[in-house]
DNA sequence: TGTATAGTGTGATCTACCTCACACCAAAGA
DNA sequence: TCTTTGGTGTGAGGTAGATCACACTATACA
């Protein structure tokens, strides 16, 4: 089970079975149902996730409209989580909910800094995955400054396919930040 | 001069002389007049760049209708850079600008690679940096979804005081992706 | 097997914001 | 000193897209 997090670290950087040994004792497995909250908005964020198969959003509701923003889909061989409250132990902001059954690695901070500190190696992974989701998260703030909600549909369409076929109009316009009627007007 | 760099490392790990030293022997220094290109779109990306003194802006300008997009802008004691462009030795999809007389310290990818793998300490630093930056890209993604223009505008105002005093409206505009007149409007 | 519940399309308003156009003022450069 | 350039406010008109409302279909569930 825990091969997909070997497969996963080793695109970026190899291990010896020993090292991969020790980064595999400081995740534990979990499973979740669709629908289930794996962070909920104002309670704490233990752990950090990642995906062995499953689908989850990382959702913004606000408190007055009810209105849902999500921040980002999450699938096989992706991590998620509202990190700011997992990394500075505050309660989360967003919500981390199953858009499908999920199973998942868990790793709590304290394994977290255990591995950085034990392992200089990990540092370099992580590095290297969190600058490039910053990098696409550029993207997606250029994407939203300068296209139209149809064209940022189609860009979604084109560049995740599997997801748009998963999730609903709903789930995409969220996440696009448009109404889910735009989605089905008729394309300009 | 490199003195800052130190001061900026040690913010978030304490660094022996010899270290340091190290560190400092893989950054050139360099100046730029205000209205100088330090990366230009479509051009390679020899360097990234750390802020002594000056403002910059990463800037997006649409081919077609010569509109700009700002991405990011930098003061003393940050980093600036299309870090993708960079990281990735392909050509720059931004610019970065001179908004004032500005004095910056140079890494080129080979020194950075030189850095990570000559000094593991450097990557926990990185690495810090790099979320920071892209929980700050989430909150933007989540500004630019929740709220009005009027709204990021004050967000604006109240989070980065002293950009808004050394820029004028239309860069703010830019920023903000609005209309610089609606930054003039009646609030509301 | 029937009844909720989720997902989708479509029409009719309404509005925040863009665009274009122009006037005014301040700072910069010749 | 004059002239150019950069920055700002304000009006009028246009539009992408939000919002509300409803009908239709498919899936889940009792």
């Amino acid at each position: 089970m825990h091969i997909k997090l070997r497969e996963h670290i080793e695109k970026i950087m190899p291990l010896t079975d020993d090292e991969f040994a020790f980064v595999a004792k400081h995740f534990i497995y979990k499973k979740f149902k669709k629908h289930q909250f794996m962070v909920q908005q104002g309670e704490p964020v233990p752990y950090n996730y990642f995906l062995l198969s499953g689908l989850t959003k990382l959702v913004y509701t606000d408190p007055d409209t009810d209105k849902e923003y999500i921040l980002a889909f999450a699938m096989e061989d992706w991590w998620d989580n509202d990190f700011q409250a997992y990394y500075t132990k505050t309660r989360a902001s967003f919500s981390m909910v199953c858009l499908e059954d999920t199973q998942v690695l868990c790793l709590s901070l304290d394994d977290f800094n255990a591995l950085r500190t034990g392992m200089p190696k990990i540092e370099h992974f992580f590095l290297e995955k969190v600058m490039w989701g910053f990098l696409a998260a550029q993207r997606r703030i250029l994407s939203l400054m300068t296209s139209s909600a149809q064209e940022r549909y189609e860009q979604l369409l084109a560049q995740h396919p599997s997801l748009a076929q998963r999730l609903p109009k709903t789930q995409l316009a969220a996440y696009l930040g448009v109404a889910r009627e735009t989605l089905s007007r008729p394309n300009v």
